[in-house]
DNA sequence: AGCACGCCGACT
DNA sequence: GTCGGCGTGCTC
């Protein structure tokens, strides 16, 4: 047996991102695994730390003892440690970053320092204040005691013997215990004999109670009791003094989807289409083999009858399934499909689950208890250890790439699974992203295509709209004539209508009409956006608030206006020209409320309203049979961003959305309504001309230098003193042109888009590379050469490996 | 990240 | 002589 076992810390530092080695206590050698999590004292602290490696010497000596291991069995395997490594390897993390990001947050440890006083003895020699704090109780949380009096005094009071410090590592979650009544025994005879014996009778609701446990011995909470006796907890809790129950705790799952019938689905019959994409994959499937697959289908191609099938297969084999969706489209409608075709072998993660309900979610695929994950980005941890298939759902969606620290995308973790079970991953979109669309023409991935919508319906007619011509004509509203005909038309006709506001990027911000002054924030060199609700101007980036001026701050004027158009800006309108209409609004504002997104597009279901008006979160995954008419209010606003993918995104975008209309019977129109009609994103999605779009897109691309031609890097320098940023940036930058090789582009420094964020200067290097094995050791050289001065001077340099966003 | 240690100026 | 500020270096 291994008596030493090597951690890693809960020390996100450089210097401590290296595994310590402990000895493991003799009562717990066999016990803790590779895996576990363990506390460990380090330094004068306790904290958590990750099991990596047992072994029998090290070559440090003093070693210290492991002081408990936080879990009975490892919350990662050996697939997901090499996984952790990985991932901190390719993203340039810490091991623990690594870790942490793999787990359920209910897992990450919390930290707690606490003051014990002594005796009575030391009570006396406290200063009156601290006096009364320590009356009531010995223990006091350190923080607590920290507001009266000086660390320093704390710290010497406790060296001279009159306090203890302690740490204390907990789960910042736990598993939920539930109070139960059981009878003291099982055994009726002796039960009845036991209430015999009592000196007085029962009370009558007590008898009642008792009755209940004597023809069924089942543990039952409170309110269980009380759907068959009323008012029982009093009489419960005397029938425990009496002794004839007890109360004990059990553990019990929060279930996000309880007290919810999902319609049992049958495998459908599939399209030929399906069934020619469907048919390879069931082959690699069944020989085990890696492989990854793109399916490209148009919206409304039935895809996700594609994934049923194929994990029905799967689960079959005994085998596990992990489907990732996008975060914003994990809607119920979403989920039914999933557990109304597995029931209760279905696991869900999303980002509105709490804590704790996450945590349950997590230890039932732990525990082997269900087959299929459908979760979000972080859903590709899944602690599964005999997967089968891996789907990723509109592949393209950024959400799937990390946007802080470790800077991951979901997609490279698939695939890196799949190596590892033997096992097909299957990446879908109706708009791939241009990476994968490449990859797939290469041969690296295959690809699998439906071109034909199911039920025989048709891609909707898309008509385009010359906002500018509206302009002209003398409209000067939001809603063009023709969609303003059209909405009439479909409220006429009881047919519901899609609204989307595309207000990505530039949103309402305040420009003085005279002077051309847009108000911005003076900590982060970016227009403050205005909220109606507070009447206020807000900056999203370091939360600054200020009142909206009323005369321009520069010149005195007062041709003070509200340039961009919020949604709800857009329903006031409606509630003007179609007052008769009924709309559900859904954006941030009326999303944020957990549950709410599912109401209001359950409401729109229903037919409880004609119009759904909302940004981005309604392009996607929306499948009702009476929506015949998309309209994007402008397709122009996520078209100006300083992006390299802004094309492809407005071009999936405007996709993804057009395919919300005439997914059924009815045929579906869309009006999109723009002020740059020419441009190829938007003539081309009118077309759903998907590989019209790639061909001129990896043109443009070619031309710039970007993706998919060329892998990317974005090295990000932020400091208080532009001066400061810019020198560091530019021996970053000359640094790297030094190390890597002669074809690796090195471009900048260069101010970043937003120049300025909570008061510190951004400036940005950016790498493109084709193939350059120096690129990983150098980045780590800049990391350890500027270590000190990130620690010392605030500077933070920041590495995106492949980045979705150059912001 | 914390915390100890050590050096320095400021004050009882 | 003592207290508290902060720069430096270490944690198996």
């Amino acid at each position: 047996m291994k008596k030493i076992a090597s951690v890693i810390v809960d020390v996100p530092t450089l210097q401590t991102n290296k595994p310590f080695d402990y000895y493991i206590p003799e009562e717990f050698i066999g016990h803790i695994e590779i895996g576990m999590r363990v506390v460990v004292p380090f330094g004068n602290r306790h904290i958590q730390g990750f099991v990596v490696g047992l072994k029998e010497r090290s070559d440090i000596k003093n070693l210290k003892e492991i002081i408990e291991p936080m879990d009975v069995i490892p919350v990662l395997n050996k697939e997901l440690l090499h996984i952790g490594d990985y991932l901190s390897e390719k993203t340039l993390c810490f091991k623990i970053a690594a870790y942490q990001v793999m787990l359920p947050p209910a897992l990450k440890a919390k930290y707690e320092k606490y003051i014990t006083l002594i005796d009575d003895h030391a009570l006396e020699q406290l200063p009156t204040d601290l006096k009364k704090l320590f009356d009531k109780q010995k223990r006091l949380k350190w923080k607590d005691v920290e507001k009266f009096v000086s660390t320093s005094y704390l710290y010497r009071k406790a060296k001279e013997g009159l306090f203890e410090v302690t740490y204390e590592v907990k789960n910042q979650g736990n598993k939920k215990k539930v109070l139960y009544y059981v009878p003291t025994t099982n055994d009726v005879e002796h039960f009845q004999n036991k209430k015999n014996q009592l000196s007085k009778p029962l009370s009558q609701k007590q008898e009642e109670i008792y009755q209940v446990f004597l023809r069924h011995f089942q543990p039952h909470t409170v309110s269980q009791m009380e759907r068959k006796v009323a008012n029982a907890r009093a009489p419960l809790n005397a029938l425990v003094n009496k002794g004839l129950l007890k109360k004990e705790e059990y553990e019990q799952y929060r279930d996000p989807y309880v007290n919810r019938y999902f319609q049992k689905t049958k495998a459908l019959p599939l399209t030929e289409d399906q069934q020619k994409a469907i048919t390879p994959i069931l082959n690699t499937i069944e020989e085990k083999q890696q492989e990854v697959f793109l399916l490209h289908g148009v919206t409304g191609s039935g895809k996700t009858e594609v994934y049923l099938q194929a994990i029905e297969k799967v689960i079959n084999q005994g085998k596990e399934a992990i489907v990732l969706v996008p975060e914003i489209s994990l809607t119920p409608q979403m989920v039914n499909r999933f557990k109304g075709r597995f029931g209760n072998l279905v696991a869900v993660l999303h980002s509105g689950l709490s804590l704790g309900e996450k945590y349950d979610e997590w230890r039932k695929i732990q525990r082997k208890e269900v087959k299929v994950v459908v979760g979000a980005r972080s859903a590709i941890f899944a602690p599964f250890e005999n997967i089968g298939i891996i789907i990723i759902d509109e592949e393209h969606e950024n959400s799937y790439k990390q946007e802080d620290i470790p800077r991951y995308h979901a997609r490279d973790i698939a695939i890196e699974r799949s190596k590892i079970h033997h096992c097909p991953v299957v990446l879908g979109s109706a708009t791939p992203s241009l990476e994968s669309f490449a990859r797939a023409k290469k041969g690296v991935y295959k690809l699998l295509t439906m071109d034909k919508r199911m039920n025989q319906s048709r891609l909707p007619t898309v008509e385009i709209v010359d906002m500018r011509n509206e302009l002209k004509s003398g409209n000067r509203s939001m809603f063009s004539a023709q969609l303003f005909e059209k909405m009439q038309d479909r409220l006429a006709k009881k047919e519901q209508i899609v609204l989307m506001l595309n207000r990505r990027g530039y949103s309402s911000f305040v420009m003085c009409r005279d002077c051309g002054l847009v108000v911005k924030c003076p900590n982060c060199e970016i227009s403050l956006t205005y909220h109606k609700v507070t009447d206020q101007l807000k900056c999203h980036y370091c939360g600054f608030e200020t009142g909206t001026p009323k005369v321009c701050p520069e010149c005195g004027s007062n041709h003070i206006r509200f340039f961009g158009t919020g949604t709800q800006k857009v329903e006031e309108e409606l509630g003007k020209v179609l007052p008769e209409a009924r709309v559900i609004r859904m954006d941030v504002d009326t999303t944020s409320r957990k549950g709410s997104h599912e109401k209001l597009l359950t409401d729109f279901g229903q037919g409880k309203a004609d119009i759904l008006l909302g940004t981005q979160m309604i392009a996607k995954g929306l499948d009702f049979p009476n929506i015949t008419l998309v309209g994007v209010l402008s397709a122009d606003s996520s078209l100006h961003i300083p992006d390299f993918r802004s094309s492809e995104k407005t071009f999936q975008l405007l996709t993804q959305v057009s395919g919300r209309a005439g997914r059924h019977q009815l045929p579906g129109e869309v009006i999109i309504q723009t002020y740059t009609p020419e441009h190829y994103s938007v003539q081309l999605a009118k077309n759903h001309d998907y590989l019209q779009f790639y061909r001129h897109e990896m043109l443009m691309r070619k031309q710039g230098q970007y993706p998919p031609f060329y892998y990317l890097v974005l090295i990000h320098i932020n400091h208080e003193d532009v001066q400061y940023v810019y020198t560091v940036a530019e021996k970053i930058a000359q640094f790297l042109r030094a190390q890597l090789l002669p074809s690796s582009k090195v471009l900048g420094p260069a101010a970043s888009p937003i120049v300025k964020i909570k008061n510190k200067y951004r400036y940005q290097v950016l790498i493109k590379y084709k193939h350059d094995p120096n690129i990983t050791p150098a980045l780590k050289k800049i990391i350890h050469h500027f270590y000190q001065d990130q620690l010392k001077k605030g500077l933070t340099i920041s590495i995106d490996m492949n980045p979705y966003s150059l912001m």
